[in-house]
DNA sequence: TATAGATTTGTAGAATTTTTAACAATATTG
DNA sequence: CAATATTGTTAAAAATTCTACAAATCTATA
């Protein structure tokens, strides 16, 4: 096994970043790329960026830059896309469809299992070939089918009380829509997506250019 | 006008998770809170919350803490909730549905003013009272109405050029959903929501704690 | 093919930013 | 009024980012 040592916060929360820049070179037909360039349209420097690679293993060649190809494919690993994932989705309101509809998950491994629901008009139907259950059979799915990460889109004490029964069922990796924190235990990892507050900072930055 | 150096990123980004908690306080009917009860209940640091009030003003009073409601209200006023906001969402697919249904924004000063597709089917209709135009009814709209942000639930080339038209009539504030990074002038704020990216750093930590 | 000059990485160390610890100053409480 | 609680703030520690450059490779040319 390959030396583990911590990997910050910092670099992971760009890897994604790094590997959505990549594939739009690709997609170009750009066959190598410095961190110079890149980090010109990235607007990053290029030192970050070299050093964030480095994290994983060098990457790049003196006097040549990166093979882009194959730098895609290396962080696409690191990221774990060439692992299967297999999500249910906890709610099947407006969010929860937007989730299963979007096509860019499914290209890098992301498979949408089931969704569930307390809703009845919902519960029977497909969504983009997802199939919703009443929220009752949650248990029961679980533990019959291999199932890596949650995605939450219910309201926050819900959420609060599905997580523990997840956690409890053996799932450790929860993407939380709700608009609160899970309480779950240190071993669960937690992706939040709290759009208020995001539309908040952005509220922080319109009032107060205002002031000026 | 006050003081107003530099707040760093890192302090903004935390601002929405106190106002959400000492939510909470008031609806539990908390009247004080110290900084170590409230570190407590944010798995933070108590000293890390006095640091990052402080930037703003002294709220608190020694021997006592913080009063929760009045904290509530400054922070409040510091996220610019108080201002009434004007939006509108452009795309009217499940994503931006249910961005103009969630109730939690209205209650901050949130108003969605309108959306916009190119869908004729989705033209016309109205989504929790909000109504849906034409894409091509947009730069009309944006000249006769007053509108501070822009949220972009389209696909990343269309999020590019319509984020672009949008400054140009001079729009500042984007809250991007789009697969991509928008083009645009320095002054022009954006927030993104890149829900692939987060997904993508749940599946790193799970592929990762499988390693071991 | 050999070689000189240009390019570009990987990395050590400096600078900056962010977080945490510690405590004097001050208010509260009984 | 003494004991306790708790802030605001200074200073230290830790984390992150940037600078600078030696080492390695590439490219063009003779």
């Amino acid at each position: 096994m390959a030396q583990q040592h911590q990997i910050s916060k910092a670099v992971i929360s760009r890897l994604p970043r790094y590997y959505r820049y990549l594939r739009v070179l690709i997609e170009e037909g750009v066959e190598r790329v410095s961190s110079e360039e890149l980090s010109r349209l990235m607007k990053a420097t290029a030192s970050q960026i070299r050093q964030d690679l480095n994290n994983f293993g060098g990457f790049g060649q003196q006097g040549y830059g990166y093979n882009v190809k194959s730098l895609y494919n290396e962080i696409g690993k690191i990221l774990g896309v060439e692992q299967a994932h297999d999500l249910i989705v906890i709610g099947a309101g407006n969010l929860g469809r937007a989730l299963v509809r979007y096509k860019g998950f499914s290209t890098h491994g992301f498979k949408f299992r089931a969704m569930f629901d307390i809703d009845d008009n919902l519960c029977g139907k497909s969504i983009n070939g997802v199939k919703v259950y009443h929220l009752n059979g949650l248990l029961n799915f679980v533990m019959k089918n291999k199932v890596d990460i949650a995605a939450l889109t219910i309201p926050s004490e819900d959420a609060i009380k599905v997580s523990k029964q997840l956690y409890s069922l053996g799932i450790r990796y929860f993407w939380n829509f709700a608009h609160t924190d899970l309480e779950l235990p240190s071993d669960a990892i937690v992706k939040n997506v709290h759009l208020l507050d995001s539309l908040l900072e952005l509220s922080f930055e319109a009032s107060r250019s205002k002031e000026h």
